[in-house]
DNA sequence: TCTGGGGTCCTAGGACCC
DNA sequence: TCTGGGGTCCTAGGACCC
């Protein structure tokens, strides 16, 4: 593979950023951006917060011990879409090959454009000038060879970093970097490899090979690449993506139930905004998984496959019944989630018999006031007392494209 | 431990078919 | 006592990312 330039972009405590932005009074301070239920978490806390010890993941709770004049922001989906939006449309100047990685993050791959713009960190310059006079906004920006490399270049300088990993640099800066540093390892990998005695990725690339691979299957080729610095995944634009594989959702209740009827409001709830969504990707899935958390936060997920392939609510909502009738529940629920798989690409066109068409010409009636005025504005019967939508969008959503996250 | 929600990929065992 | 072999699909669970 030819050398490549690819340039990481993450923008700084993005949600939180995004609110000091829009409210001046909550500049400078502790600020936490949270979902809007009871048992919500932090999504993104500002640099003042961090300050403190508040950390994404953290609880209210907890994050108001450690920093008692924390202000709480519950997240305002559409604000951050829209920014987001707009900061990928600008990345798209200096490149037409842009990843959308998440909400707050993207690739570039700007090896054809170094020379109409001079250089790549000329392009980094450019765009953080851009981003800061346009949205106010910061975010750290990380050059290097490959995907693995820039990512982890961006996450070398924060806030506001700029960050550059040239080729003949990367043994130096792998030789003692812990391997937990990398993308695609985890705190569950990163145990095992500490088991074989391997701490840094300098040791993580000199490991013999068959024993990674012994250990981990196809994943250990990859761990052994990752340590050298390799990585040969390219930059996917939104167009070459691949088709979505799931369409799902899931909910944390605010508080515990055990009633079947409690339980089934929440399903048809949840299977009404995965078939919609389903339908706006124009989806059909043959396989429906419920899951289910308990109350000691143990999870399991049941699983069906159907004969033919739908984006129906109603379907998914039986097939999530049958499912949820197949277990005894041992516990008070905590989480339910519904979510369809095995998708296939359903392209429009009215079923042949009388009821089912006037099924479907109902639901997309359903959908388009749905989408004009907003979730649940029109919906069955027994949601009428249950009015809201999905409440926290993921900080990992993305305004478009599909999530790629392949490393080899 | 008062611990969110959206995804992707991999594995392993069993069913079934040729 | 021996009890093929490969491919594909399904289910359940787990690791990882944001």
């Amino acid at each position: 593979m030819p050398q490549r330039t690819i340039l990481h972009i993450d923008m700084n405590a993005f949600f939180a950023s995004v609110e000091q932005q829009t409210d001046p009074a909550l500049r400078g301070k502790p600020v936490a951006v949270t979902g809007k239920s009871a048992r919500t978490i932090i999504l993104t806390a500002s640099y003042e917060a961090r300050g403190y010890g508040v950390k994404t993941g953290m609880r209210i709770f907890e994050a108001r011990q450690k920093c008692p004049d924390l202000i709480c922001v519950p997240g305002n989906n559409r604000r951050y879409t829209s920014i987001s939006r707009r900061i990928m449309a600008m990345l798209h100047d200096y490149t037409p090959l842009v990843e959308v990685f998440s909400i707050d993050e993207a690739f570039l791959d700007i090896t054809g454009s170094l020379r109409l713009f001079g250089s790549a960190s000329r392009i980094a310059h450019l765009i953080k000038a851009r981003i800061r006079h346009r949205f106010g906004l910061t975010c750290s920006i990380g050059i290097a060879p490959n995907k693995l490399l820039a990512k982890l270049a961006s996450e070398m300088k924060k806030p506001d970093g700029l960050t550059v990993i040239h080729q003949e640099r990367v043994a130096a800066i792998l030789e003692n970097l812990p391997i937990r540093e990398l993308c695609g390892i985890g705190r569950q990998t990163e145990r095992t490899l500490t088991l074989l005695g391997i701490r840094t990725c300098g040791e993580l690339g000199r490991f013999p090979v068959h024993i990674l691979t012994r250990r981990f299957g196809v994943v250990g080729e990859k761990l052994h690449r990752m340590g050298l610095g390799i990585d040969d995944a390219p930059v996917v634009p939104a167009e070459a993506a691949p088709d979505v594989k799931s369409v799902g959702h899931s909910t944390t209740l605010e508080r515990d139930i055990t009633e079947r009827g409690e339980i089934l409001a929440i399903l048809l709830r949840l299977a009404e905004m995965v078939g919609r969504r389903a339908r706006k990707h124009a989806v059909a899935g043959k396989t429906v998984t419920l899951t289910i958390r308990y109350a000691d936060f143990s999870t399991f997920s049941l699983q069906a496959t159907a004969g033919n392939y739908t984006n129906q609510s109603d379907d998914i909502y039986q097939a999530a019944v049958l499912l949820l009738d197949s277990v005894d529940l041992r516990q008070p629920v905590r989480l339910l989630g519904v979510r369809i798989t095995n998708l296939r690409h359903h392209t429009e066109q009215l079923p042949l018999f009388v009821e089912e068409r006037k099924k479907a010409l109902a639901t997309a009636a359903m959908d388009m006031v749905n989408d004009r005025f907003g979730d649940f504005t029109v919906t069955y019967g027994s949601l009428i007392d249950e009015k809201k939508g999905a409440g926290v969008i993921s900080p990992a959503w993305r305004p478009e494209g599909v999530r790629h996250v392949e490393v080899s």
